[in-house]
DNA sequence: CAGTGGTCTAGACCACTCC
DNA sequence: GAGTGGTCTAGACCACTGG
């Protein structure tokens, strides 16, 4: 595994680069020397080994345990992880810059505004000071015309100073969000359902059809204040790399 | 954004410690004092105004850089990200272990094995010299006797030293896989697809019926060895968390 | 060529946790 | 209490890149 590469950098190693180290260790592992579960030398030892500073293995393992490839606890020492179960990175879609990568041309649409009873789902996810009625703002995003992404997204009105509906004719509601309040965490979930009702008239498919499902909720300040769910259509694809 | 957290730890945050400079930084973001396409100060300046190493400095922004809230260049500066697109890191999913942590009894099942023709997708992941034929293994697993992962995978005959079909009514391709060779690699799609043929029958739902799809291609020094498919019934979901 | 981030070092102290 | 990782510092040099 090629951890990051830290932001495409690539350089001539130095002998004792923090890179160097961690692919010292790495292969040690993979040539299972050292096996899952094991313990490996400490840091100090590692050091004198290689004949570096303490702080460059300490870069070297900490990158591997961010990893998932060893795990680390003071005065244990750290262990080859017993599972391989790697982390991996991925780069939130922003709907807008998804499409324009594909160099087609972007288009929001307003579908649907309006305040009602929360869903169950939408109720668990905005948990706090959960208030009878809710925002519900759906619209559809095209790629050159064509339905991209079909997405309604839950508002908590008492903790956001909502506009009228009228200004989601002109801004997407994520935008919206985004520029008024500082979101400092989201949480995902990645899951498929069958199309229906509103959603599948907006993407153009059949009643059942597959979609792919996101759901998305934003945080401000440890507390949600928004929930959306994103519809793709069958063929698109959330691809994660090393 | 709270970015991490280093593995679990959490401690007296000390008035230097990296945390706190990186908190600082999101603060003065969020506040939006330094608005998005913003160059921030330098790290020698940082350094200077917080009172701190210009190593603290660079390892809270580092840390920053890492989950897309800015962008650094060298001879440029560091610069706030235009789109918060965020970098979330998400557990790849280990069957047995997903069904052990539910408290369910895990079994596995072989439905399949045989050598054939690619399909075209497993041709594109395993390009390398490709073979005729490849492995295909299909196969189970269960949660306390009920389906709950689907899965093909593709072997690569001459890069791998496969042992006879019977081994894998024990052994799943992936537990193998890890076994005899370090897959140093990893590469993921997630994307939806109707229930159709074996499958459905496998997981006992009807064709049509829309499958949450993993497609996961490792590799070995940079050469892809296998690519597999799993799929998984209505109700799965892949979650992710800051 | 000069400015900025990327890294290494040597030493120090602290925090967590097992014994 | 003692061992191990986690972090900070001050200083140094290097690598990339814009002008």
């Amino acid at each position: 595994m090629t951890v990051g590469n830290e932001g495409g950098i690539r350089t001539r190693a130095r002998v004792h680069s923090w890179q160097s180290i961690r692919e010292h260790v790495l292969e040690r592992i993979q040539s299972g020397e050292w096996a899952p579960g094991d313990l490996i030398p400490t840091e100090q030892e590692l050091a004198q080994q290689m004949g570096c500073a303490r702080a460059t293995v300490n870069r070297a393992l900490r990158e591997l345990a961010g990893s998932g490839i060893v795990q680390r606890r003071r005065k244990v020492g750290t262990r080859v992880a017993a599972t391989p179960m790697r982390r991996m990175t991925m780069r939130l879609p922003v709907i807008r810059d998804e499409i324009e990568a594909m160099q087609a041309t972007y288009a929001y649409e307003l579908t649907g505004c309006e305040r009602r009873a929360p869903t169950a789902r939408a109720a668990a996810a905005l948990c706090k000071g959960m208030p009878e009625e809710l925002m519900m703002i759906q619209s559809r995003h095209l790629a050159d015309g064509q339905p991209h992404c079909c997405e309604a997204v839950w508002l908590h009105p008492e903790l956001l100073e909502l506009p009228e509906c009228t200004h989601f004719r002109m801004e997407a509601p994520h935008d919206w969000l985004n520029r008024s309040r500082a979101v400092t965490q989201t949480r995902f979930a990645i899951l498929t359902e069958g199309a229906s009702g509103t959603c599948a008239v907006n993407l153009g498919v059949d009643d059942g059809t597959p979609l792919l499902t996101i759901e998305r909720t934003s945080l401000v300040d440890g507390v949600a204040v928004s929930f959306a769910r994103q519809f793709y259509p069958p063929g698109h694809r959330l691809v994660f790399d090393d």
